[in-house]
DNA sequence: ACTTCCATGCAAATAAGTTGCATACTGTCC
DNA sequence: GGACAGTATGCAACTTATTTGCATGGAAGT
């Protein structure tokens, strides 16, 4: 859902004036294949699993691709961040849903939730830049295991 | 906006089945009274200035009023959580502005989103607890001082 | 090869939040 | 009115997430 069917990234890289480095292409394929947005600790556990890299590379990436519009940063119901595709044209913004009893952060429908902005827009006397929607509870995976199904 | 017109708050907490204790009312008034939802860091610098408690104390009664749902926790757009009044019969649930450049978090009114979650209750297969709506951008007064007012 | 730039590594620092344990307070029972 | 049980608070130490400073290493141009 999430997911960009294999983008050429390293032209993307590119075209936005970001070296297409091993380590950044890696990690942007990665988040790019994930199905839901990842923290770093994750992202740095994966990517460590096949290619020996730091844990500070693994933020100093994330910044830059987030300074850059190739990744939005998400905040989550727990005390790290998690990071996911930017949206984009083929990409339209969506909300998350956080199940504080996994931690697990997982991308719904674009249009699960119908949110008009405009008002807001027109009558806000600040540059807004993004709207973010975080669906809190508790997510199916967890209902189904504590619940009916023994 | 989002201030609570002066609850009884010690009635209020035995009826949750808190001990309204000095610090855990102080604390409350002043979430209560502020026109924006506060971080704990600051929440301790302003009680701490009048009568002394620990920094703990205060990570302590806010995970207690949460719990009660007395209070909510926001996620901001940088690290730390900010806390507000929870919603209740005078207090309708309402979207929060964050800044970037001055780390500054306000309330907005609770109808400048328009926001159905009807469509994504009847299908999501989890359990949903709460909406959180967070604008992120560059807010009123940043902007001013930057642009084009001298 | 020589320089320049930037990507990465490594160690240490910081910030926010948490835990363990000791002391002090609240309200209840004799 | 003191002993008791159960909290509430303080204090120190810890953990986790993230950031910074500084040094090395490698690619690209000259």
């Amino acid at each position: 859902m999430t997911m960009c069917q294999r983008c050429n990234y390293p032209r993307l890289f590119r075209s936005k004036g970001v070296t297409p480095t091993p380590n950044r292409l890696m990690l942007m394929e990665l988040v790019g294949d994930s199905p839901a947005p990842l923290s770093p600790q994750k992202i740095y556990e994966t990517l460590n699993r096949t290619h020996r890299l730091n844990r500070v590379t693994v933020y100093r990436i994330l910044d830059l691709l987030v300074e850059k519009n190739l990744l939005e940063r998400l905040s989550s119901g727990d005390r790290s961040f998690r990071y996911g595709l930017a949206p984009n044209a083929n990409h339209r913004p969506h909300p998350h849903f956080f199940c504080r009893r996994c931690g697990a952060m997982e991308c719904l429908a674009s249009d699960s939730l119908d949110l008009d902005t405009r008002a807001l827009e027109r009558r806000y006397p600040g540059a807004i830049e993004k709207v973010e929607v975080r669906v809190d509870g508790i997510c199916g995976n967890c209902v189904g295991a504590k619940g009916k199904m023994g």
